[in-house]
Order: structure tokens, then C-alpha cells, then sequence
RNA sequence: GGGAAGGUACCUAAGCGGCCAACAGGGUUGGAUUGUAAAUCCAAUGGCACUGCCUUCAGAGGUUCGAAUCCUCUCCUUCCCA
């Protein structure tokens, strides 16, 4: 399959294909890499299967020695891209901004070849740390009130009477201002950025080097259904372990298979329909164990993949539980689970307690006050609260 | 600068002097069922040394036996006019 056939495999718009089709024809004749950019701002610790499409389709690129330029968004994550959102995000402290810069390195190692000479990493901060007052007034003089307010987000907003803040109109011009710094042939995003990609292409312009090609990549929905966002707690970070991973694309809705198998995967689409075919668990298990191996190993997905079986389908206990030691003595049960973090507070142990979720090696206890006896060092309990969580509590 | 409407738990949103730890829906969590899918049903949902106690309704004061509810000031948001 050609390059560009692929690209449109893993793309929901291209803005300029005809220009993309030239580039590449013009960058293999002189044999000079395009320069693609993907920008991606450290504002949470994980970077999530979500990213990891555009991550993929940039990975692509690199494969037909193109070059990769991932801009660590330093400084534009101290803003927050106001995508989507209807609230204003708590801003974040450089120090907090520099702590994820260095984790979404690791995690994106994970997909995309990171050394120099195939790949280039810039931060945004080293000119957006450089700009004076004035250097912004002239970024803001790049557009205009009308064509920002545009947005779908602001439009929205403001008909619900909620705040859109001046400054989260700059975000689209500093990403813009990004795409001249780093002279971008080509920006890859997520669908929803379709926004911000073309305002670098015109910014390009505007400035006298050529337009960037903008190619948008589908979004990847969450377990449920929704958007993909660590504050739903429906992502798949790159950095979970291995039988996380698996547990979680397991719990991903039929409905969502067949796009997750197709943005998520490697498989070739006759391969995808086959397992589609089938029944949709073994489908989904086939999906999870391709997941975790891309992220981990072939034998980490196997591992997990049995592992899961054992734990929900036989209902077992997992092959290795934590252990917490405690000091002897004989415990209040609402306070051991908070103590060993089965629980955030002990209203909350209380109520699991209540609602029979609280198991003492195997029985359940519906007692809230239950003592638990670990007088003797070295006793030790096996507790399960919920479906997936448990703990080997020893006395020391 | 002038005028109007607002700020209630994770979110939406009732309550407008005692029956309020606060209606309802969403979400979340636990349970049943199941393919840890969907759908459905039940329950819980501020904290704790839990038949009680403590801290909450933007913030600070005040009125009252008693305030989320009334008054004063402050902070924040939106809208209209300039």
C-alpha cells in the first residue's frame, strides 16, 4: 500500500491532499524528508491511546523517512487548549508542566523513534519563553475576533452564558505561531483540531513560506463510548501495565470494536472484519492482546489475556496480590481498608461493607464492625473489596 | 460607568426561616444478571471514634430561640446599555 493510501486509512480530513500528493512526489525526487509536525502539550501525567493515533500515523511518516518534529507543548500547555472544554483548567506550575514533559517522552518512545537524526523534539518554550508584551500584541494583530469566535467551543459558550476568556483565544495562534517556527510541510491532529491546524496554515502563509498540509485523524472514543479523557477514567494510558491495559480495552463497548481494531491496531482490514465476524468476547480478546503488544510484549498480552480469564471469567483470584503489612493488633474493618487504601475514607468501606462487596478470605462480611484479628505477627487476611481490588494484609 | 440576573454537593438543578447533610436527574461506587459489552433491576453517594457527633449551600459579618433561606458588605460570572 502506497503512503498515501495509508494515510487516508488512518485520516478523517485532509486539508490540501492534492498539495500532499505533490510534496511527496517532489520530497522522494530530491529526496529531502517532509517535515511533519504533531504537537502535543504535557498538561497530565498520561498520554492515552487517544493521542496514540496521530502518534501512529506520525510513526508512519517516519517509517517512509519523512521527519517527525514533536513539539513538547511547554509552553502552550501553561494556556491549556480550551478544545472541547467549557470550564477553565487550574493553571499549570512549570514545574508541573516540565514533570509530564519528561514522562510523555518515555510514553511516546513507546510508538515513535525519538533519536535525533530521524526525529526532531522541540519545546514551544523556547520562543514563546522569548516573547515580550508586544511580541504578543503582534501575534494577536495575526487574527481577528470574528474568524476565533468562530469556534465551535466559544460559540457554544457563550450561548450558555459561560466565560471565554481572552486569553484562551490565543491559544489557536500560538499553536499557529508553532507550524512557522518549526516551518511545517505538514501538522497532524486529532479531528477536534482541525481548528487550530488550519490557523497554522494560514499563519504559514501569511508569513511567506508555504502552507502546511493539515491531515486530522479520527477520534479514538473511550471504553464507553465517550470521548477519550482521563477525567472519565475511560482512557488506556501507555504507560498501564500490562493486564490494566487488557482489563481495560475489555471493557470497551461492542459498539466501539470495529473503530478501536482500525485506529488502535495494526491489522490489515481484512483481518479486523474476520474477527469481527466472530463472537464479540474472542474479538475482543484478540483486540486487548494486540494492544498490549504494540505497548508491552506478545507474551505480556498472553500473559494477560490468561490472567483476565482466570480472574472474571473463573472467577479466581488474581495470581499476585499486593501484600500490606500492618502492625499487630486487632483492626476496626472500615479502617484497615481505608489504611490499606481499599477505600478513601471509611464512610466509603462502610458502604461497600453494606452493600456486601467486602470479602475476608472468601466470606463475606456485612458487619460493619467487624474486627479483623491480626494480633500475632505474621497473621494475614486475604481482603477483596469490589470486583477487581484486593489486598494480603500481614500483621508485622 | 449605569441597569438586570445569578453563585447550592462531581455535574445539571430544586429548596427561599425550623420537617435540610439538603428534592430530582446524570455520573460514580457496591450488589444481582452477564461476555468485567450493552440493556435491566436493587442499594449507596460530606466526614468521623456512626442508633450519635462534626463540617457544609461563594466569603465575611448581622437579625433570630433557630438561616442555604432575611439584612449588610466583599468576591466571582453572565446579559443589556455606554
Amino acid at each position: 500500500m502506497s503512503l498515501i493510501q495509508e494515510i487516508r486509512r488512518f485520516s478523517s480530513d485532509i486539508v490540501g491532499e492534492e498539495q500532499l500528493v505533490k510534496m511527496l512526489e517532489k520530497s522522494a525526487a530530491e529526496k529531502r524528508p517532509l517535515r511533519v509536525k504533531f504537537g502535543i502539550d504535557p498538561t497530565f501525567p498520561e498520554v492515552h491511546l487517544g493521542h496514540a493515533v496521530p502518534i501512529r500515523l506520525l510513526r508512519l511518516f517516519q517509517e517512509h523517512g519523512h521527519l517527525p518534529v514533536l513539539i513538547l507543548g511547554d509552553g502552550t500547555a501553561r494556556l491549556g487548549d480550551p478544545t472541547g472544554r467549557n470550564d477553565q483548567r487550574p493553571p499549570l506550575t512549570p514545574e508541573m508542566v516540565e514533570e509530564n514533559a519528561k514522562t510523555y517522552l518515555v510514553q511516546i518512545g513507546k510508538l515513535l523513534d525519538l533519536s535525533e537524526g530521524v526525529c526532531e523534539v522541540r519545546r514551544n518554550n523556547e520562543w514563546f519563553s522569548k516573547m515580550d508584551f508586544f511580541d504578543c500584541l503582534q501575534l494577536a494583530a495575526k487574527s481577528t475576533a470574528a474568524r476565533l469566535l468562530e469556534r465551535d467551543d466559544f460559540q457554544k459558550r457563550m450561548q450558555a452564558n459561560l466565560p471565554v476568556h481572552l486569553h484562551e483565544m490565543m491559544y489557536p495562534l500560538m499553536q499557529g505561531l508553532d507550524s512557522v517556527k518549526v516551518e511545517a510541510d505538514v501538522e497532524l491532529g486529532g479531528n477536534d483540531q482541525l481548528f487550530n491546524l488550519h490557523m497554522g496554515r494560514q499563519m504559514q502563509e501569511r508569513e511567506g513560506q508555504r502552507p502546511q498540509v493539515c491531515i486530522t485523524t479520527p477520534l479514538l472514543l473511550g471504553t464507553d463510548g465517550r470521548k477519550m479523557s482521563k477525567s472519565y477514567g475511560n482512557h488506556v494510558g501507555l504507560n498501564a501495565s500490562s493486564d490494566d491495559m487488557f482489563g481495560k480495552v475489555m471493557s470497551l463497548s461492542d459498539e466501539g470494536m470495529a473503530t478501536w481494531f482500525s485506529l488502535a491496531t495494526q491489522m490489515s482490514t481484512q483481518a479486523i472484519d474476520a474477527q469481527l465476524a466472530g463472537h464479540p468476547r474472542e474479538a475482543k480478546d484478540c483486540l486487548a492482546r494486540a494492544v498490549v503488544t504494540e505497548l508491552h510484549s506478545a507474551e505480556a498480552a498472553a500473559a494477560a489475556s490468561e490472567e483476565f480469564v482466570r480472574r472474571f471469567q473463573k472467577k479466581e483470584k488474581p495470581s499476585d496480590v499486593p501484600e500490606k503489612l500492618v502492625a499487630a493488633g486487632a483492626y476496626s474493618l472500615p479502617s484497615l481498608m481505608k489504611a490499606v487504601g481499599l477505600a478513601n475514607t471509611t464512610s466509603e468501606a462502610r458502604r461497600m461493607i453494606e452493600g456486601g462487596g467486602v470479602r475476608i478470605d472468601d466470606e463475606v462480611i456485612k458487619d460493619v464492625r467487624y474486627l479483623v484479628a491480626l494480633e500475632e505477627s505474621g497473621a494475614s487476611v486475604l481482603m477483596q473489596a469490589g470486583k477487581r481490588h484486593f489486598a494480603k494484609i500481614s500483621a508485622e
